[in-house]
DNA sequence: ACTACTATTAGTACCAGGTGATAATGGTAG
DNA sequence: CTACCATTATCACCTGGTACTAATAGTAGT
């Protein structure tokens, strides 16, 4: 016997995990067995076939959260009253932090709150031009954080001074004071 | 004849590019042609067969640039003086960048800074506590952001001030001080 | 030593979703 | 009427499997 079966399976388990690219064939070259071994093996474990893992992966690809990239809003918006408040709702998942601790990484809760200033703007073009932010409670993996952003100024400028405070119950975590440039609409043209 | 060739060809192409997990024969019932047919206009337009399309699907999602979540650090560290200085590199991809005039979105930026500054720290635990940002000038998709970093003080209370400033070329485009707080190690215990 | 049981291997039929090649049909334009 | 293109039909074959049946090898229990 080359490796106990107990040991070929989970080792395979994790050969798979870490390349759900590899053909019963390769593996069972890959663990010295036969290819029915290997399949009596991905029966045992329920692992699905190469072809159903690969559109597996690829599915999950699409409806990815593809989280701070892609989505005009970081976080699900749950109310908006343009140039006047928001809010959106973002639960921390364990890519958002760090896995060390489990601590959400400061640029997500930034990128809520900044992306949330932005789509309250009722501008073509809206950007960031400053910001002012403390992290008053570091949030876990799992909580869900809430932001409410109200504009506190519209200034003459063409710029908008916008605040946003995030929760995670009634704790504040997140303080952010956004200056927003916004063009035109309003004023020339 | 149902539509014409070349117009049935364009729209199967568009039809692929959006649903890439069809197959040929419901491609087939879908233009009301023959699967041969279908077979044909894909060789024709060089469109892999489905299986290679899912592939491909999945093999991008591997190497995603999974740009804000899942990465330490956002961008290419290039330098790292550990509780000196460092500096990264990113590249403005189309999917930072706002759709409607390719413009990278401010917490892109801040995650990069943000990502620099907490690497900077050489301590278990580092969180940002405060963040003081200004985008000085746009940037667009194509530009390359280097990001610098250095300590400006390590303070007794076990907080770390720390400035960094991005550039495109030689123009500065981002401004930012972070205040970070870090675990003990040469403190306490 | 005989049996029971488990692990492994082998072999067969079948499936989806194709490729590749060859050939037959159906307009339609010169 | 013919030449040409688009379309359709067949057929053999491929990969990477499933599902099932059966044979073989090794080991433990009594």
């Amino acid at each position: 016997m080359r490796v106990p079966k107990k040991e070929r399976q989970t080792e395979l388990q994790h050969t798979i995990e870490q390349n759900p690219f590899i053909t019963d064939e390769a593996l069972a070259t890959h663990f010295n067995v036969s290819i029915q071994t290997i399949r009596l093996d991905r029966m045992e474990m329920k692992i699905p076939e190469l072809r159903e893992r690969i559109k597996h992966v690829a599915t999950e690809r699409l409806d990815d959260v593809r989280t701070l990239t892609e989505n005009e809003v970081i976080g699900d918006m749950i109310d908006l009253k343009l140039d006047t408040s928001a809010i959106s709702i973002l639960e921390i998942l364990p890519e958002h932090a760090f896995s060390r601790n489990a601590i959400a990484r400061g640029h997500i809760l930034f990128a809520q709150a900044n992306s949330l200033a932005i789509a309250l703007i009722d501008d073509e073009l809206a950007l960031t031009t400053k910001a002012n932010v403390q992290f008053t409670r570091s949030v876990h993996v799992g909580e869900r954080v809430v932001a409410k952003a109200f504009v506190s100024s519209h200034r003459q400028d063409g710029r908008s001074d916008i605040n946003v405070e995030s929760f995670v119950g009634d704790e504040c975590v997140f303080i952010g004071e956004f200056t927003v440039y916004r063009s035109s609409k309003e004023e020339s043209r």
